[in-house]
DNA sequence: TATTGTTATACTCTATAACTATA
DNA sequence: TATAGTTATAGAGTATAACAATA
């Protein structure tokens, strides 16, 4: 029934508005992130997480929450899930001992190359449909208004 | 405690990574819209379907899901709230009875208007920092990307 | 058979508040 | 007093599955 016209198009309010654009974007690109992700065991948050700490080698979870740009709170938990699979493993701090140091164990590392590895798969999607140069002028845009905000 | 370096910065990992980028910058404007969303009575998603609904000037509720890029469940949800706070109307359809063809009522449109307003005052602090041709750049790139992936 | 709308349910992501232990 | 981490809780945003009515 009906001749439907099968594009489907924003709605042109939609269309121009920044905070829609950004947010069904984002959830588009986390989809697809998250279904690549399935068979390495890993939410895209918690990659996140593997990838800070591999870059710090070792860091206070307070550290790797101000990195990350998440409330305590919400690390302490994703921490709780990477430590009970062994990715990673919390250490005492020798220097304040109300830190926990963590550290990425060798099956964490293995686990962040497989799951890079299929999150950069995830996203080819996007980069067919983005070119390098765009990517890279909205890449500066977005590093530079996420470190504007300050996080309340 | 500790002359601390008070810059935030992401981790590198992490300021290359599209999926996390585009996440927390929605995010974050995400938050100051809701902020400045508040006095008004809306959420973001409910400025959104009152938007469509008043480009479209009266649509099936399909239709609004369509172009909002939304599950029909999740607009049905949003449109009940509407519905109760007479933002809205569903009126039955006359060519098709098994659709409801949603309608602003002039509260709506008034709400509508009150909470645009307050949307873009929530958006410069985003403009600040990106500039008109940065973000018609980004912006062509979201539209293009959103509508590329077939909804699933 | 396929589509519209509804309902029940569930999941991801993230935060706030209150706490303990340190500093 | 302030910070690090934990726990309990909550909320926004969105989807899937199953269903009734209709096409």
């Amino acid at each position: 029934m009906m001749p439907v016209n099968d594009k489907k198009m924003l709605s042109p309010a939609l269309a121009s508005s920044p905070g829609f654009l950004l947010n069904k974007a984002a959830r588009t690109l986390r989809d697809a992130v998250t279904e690549a992700l399935k068979p390495v065991g890993l939410l895209p948050p918690e990659l996140g997480i593997l990838r800070v700490v591999h870059d710090e080698e070792a860091a206070a979870q307070s550290v790797v929450a101000e990195r990350c740009f998440l409330d305590r709170t919400t690390v302490t938990a994703l921490i709780d899930n990477l430590e009970q699979r062994k990715l990673l493993v919390r250490e005492a701090s020798t220097t304040d001992r109300r830190q926990k140091i963590v550290r990425l164990t060798p099956l964490g590392r293995q686990i962040l190359t497989r799951g890079s590895k299929a999150a950069t798969r995830a996203q080819q999607e996007f980069f067919q449909i983005v070119l390098p140069e765009e990517w890279e002028v909205m890449r500066q845009c977005l590093v530079r208004y996420i470190e504007a905000v300050p996080a309340e």
